[in-house]
DNA sequence: TTGCATCTACGAAATTAATCGTAGATGTTT
DNA sequence: AAACATCTACGATTAATTTCGTAGATGCAA
């Protein structure tokens, strides 16, 4: 029976918070799946051409990424274990080896900490004014909003 | 009539995303009112050791923070704008340039663009689900709600 | 007045993150 | 086979941020 070898690092088995660039590739591996650094980049550069995807710089959203750096950048990311890859060929097929809602977890944390000084309503406020939300994700903030109050925080 | 001199910069005239560091000094700046460069790199230490305050590098909330690095760094701030000063005999009183709301727009919006693709829905479910809101909180963040749903987003 | 504490100014080191260049291996095309 | 394209590996450079050391001015206490 045939088991591909997928090679991991797990140098560190703690989660860690990724930087800008790690989150960027991050997320084209969680909508894409499984991806090899060449789809990666042109994803990435892609993103930046239209303007759209991640807020990045805006002076060097012009720029494009070499793809040394995009292999640069997945290759540290493995070593860190956040991502785990298998041979495919003369290739690399990397995945994500942390999941999206856990990191979002993470980082959001660190994000009220910092600029809401640990206010989660402050924040959810500030996001509710400030950006659209469809009137079918109103409900569903509705509806979490009236389970949190039926199972109430205990002491 | 007295007019104290207050010294600013307006080397950048746009709204600039301050660093991690700036932002922990406008954070007291905003909190504490005019502060002078002692009062803010105190009560960043006293933060520090208490491991209260804004989530910083683990490893490094032990160590404390040089009387001339805060110093520096309020320099810089003072450079770009983000603080004006005021010389209160041999000492300078600075308050923040830049409004709380206003900063704490920009680097949400980038955050949500960034770790949540830019659904604010998605991003106020996850912080409604981890956090906790008090039950005015909730109540509030209702009000919103039911406000937006009576006026519509337009096209 | 001498010495100590506390300021500001400012250059520069230390740290962290992001980018790229080059080399060597391996496939592909003509 | 020769030329060319595409991968990985990895050192090194660049860039942004944070931290600190030193110098000079000023106030204050012994």
């Amino acid at each position: 029976m045939f088991v591909p070898s997928i090679e991991m690092h797990f140098k560190k088995h703690h989660y860690m918070k990724p930087t800008d660039s790690e989150l960027e590739i991050l997320q084209i591996l969680w909508q894409q799946g499984a991806s090899t650094v060449r789809t990666v980049n042109d994803l990435l550069n892609e993103q930046r051409k239209s303007g759209l995807g991640p807020a990045r710089n805006a002076a060097k959203s012009k720029d494009i990424i070499g793809y040394t750096t995009t292999l640069k950048m997945m290759q540290i990311m493995f070593e860190k274990g956040m991502v785990t890859r298998e041979e495919e060929g003369r290739t690399h097929l990397y995945s994500p080896a942390v999941q999206e809602g856990d990191t979002q977890s993470i980082l959001l944390q660190e994000f009220v900490d910092n600029t809401f000084r640990g206010s989660a309503a402050r924040l959810v406020l500030q996001a509710l004014g400030n950006h659209e939300a469809s009137s079918d994700e109103l409900d569903e903030i509705k509806a979490l909003i009236a389970q949190i109050e039926n199972n109430p925080p205990k002491p």
